[in-house]
DNA sequence: CAGTGGTCTAGACCACCTA
DNA sequence: AGGTGGTCTAGACCACTGG
């Protein structure tokens, strides 16, 4: 593992140890540099990868501090990754609807970079938290690169299939947002009514030659919508 | 400025005079260094602020690659700042419903570290876009910090005002987000139904030496409401 | 003005991609 | 194998904060 990315780990676990809060003064750079025998670079870019995470805030001539968010329950957005980290620990479970091959529509094909001719993975996955319906998922994978895909593949993560299995490596992603109404299809998956709120992410996942692999539509339900960012200075 | 920050910025520039593609490879590193008359890690820094700004991508063994996403008119959630760059040269305006200093509500006081005794301004304004309601915003500014405001700051930029009047210096923000549905006093000022959807941002802009100033409640038009987020690696 | 984090450099060595 | 980006180091110097 990286030295930057053990020492972030490190004193993230440090911070969550003695359970300190908002504001809370941490040891001072050349503390840490001792602490963990490195350079000054190193120790910099680790409290930079804490300091994006939210994690802690530095300022300059006075020291590193403590950040904490107060709200529980809320879904990152800044998390990358198919599903996030944030509802682990909350019972979620998914029902597979569809899964097959088939080809693209057009706004799909668009998304991959592929033609309407070429052959994808379609899946349709209605996703649950605590028995409640969270939200209902479609997703696109370019069949040339998700080479295969089978039912208990889709029931568990296909994220965690396409690094581990596939050996692949996911890059990077877009995310598009709206909000707007249910029909009538969705509203009977989500166990709502047709014309209520509806929160839709639609996101392109690329590997990181940047070829994009993964275009999902994702529809929330609005009583379990709710995410946040942290955003950095 | 900052070394790496202009280089980054002379970089996203060289792309955006050749009006280079997603994908279109550039330059190596090596080529960046003997240009700018920078070291390596200089440069490192530069790219990565270009790659977190979605910019570009960088593969280890191959090369620096453009990145482009493609839709328009989306707002960036990650771009920091009270309102955002990326309806720049769209025709914004607002109206002023109500400025004045008062208590916070209880919601307010907690989520900017005062009292319910502590006095704050609050500012009521519609934000419009090309003569649509773009947003219903209530902002309450922690008063021993932000300690003047006026109707004409207000019709402007706050954030402007904040960092050039006062002198002082925005950190970092936590930004909550969800969906629900219209009460009848939004739904009249945004001309929409009671009922309809609401896209709800709650942020809290925080100062760099981790001070609250600025506890701000932002009911979108869920028919402008688009947003996106480029995820990095 | 002492203490603290931020920028920048020069260079060694490593990991990965392409062919 | 050759080329490309990524990590890590050691150290100089700078910019800001706070007593």
């Amino acid at each position: 593992m990286l030295k930057y990315q053990q020492i972030a780990d490190e004193i993230e676990q440090y911070i969550e140890e003695r359970g300190l809060q908002q504001g809370h003064k941490l040891p001072v750079l050349e503390e840490w540099i001792a602490r963990f025998d490195a350079s000054k670079s190193t120790l910099t870019k680790a409290l930079e990868l804490l300091e994006r995470k939210g994690v802690i805030f530095q300022v300059r001539g006075s020291g590193i501090f403590v950040r904490r968010h107060k709200r529980k329950g809320y879904i990152s957005l800044t998390s990358n990754q198919g599903f996030k980290k944030d509802l682990e620990g909350f019972k979620l479970s998914s029902k597979v609807l569809e899964l097959d091959v088939r080809k693209p529509t057009r706004e799909a094909a668009s998304n991959l970079n592929l033609t309407v001719e070429d052959d994808v993975y379609y899946v349709k996955r209605v996703r649950y938290i605590y028995e409640q319906t969270l939200c209902l998922e479609e997703s696109y994978f370019n069949k040339s690169i998700v080479t295969y895909l089978n039912r208990e593949i889709v029931e568990e993560s296909v994220f965690e299939y396409v690094k581990g299995g596939l050996g692949l490596k996911v890059g990077f992603s877009d995310q598009y947002m709206h909000v707007d109404k249910l029909n009538a299809e969705e509203a009977g998956h989500l166990g709502l009514q047709k014309g209520d709120p509806k929160f839709v992410m639609e996101s392109i996942f690329y590997l990181t030659n940047g070829q994009p692999f993964d275009f999902s539509k994702v529809t929330y339900n609005y009583v379990q919508s709710q995410f946040f960012i942290q955003a950095g200075g």
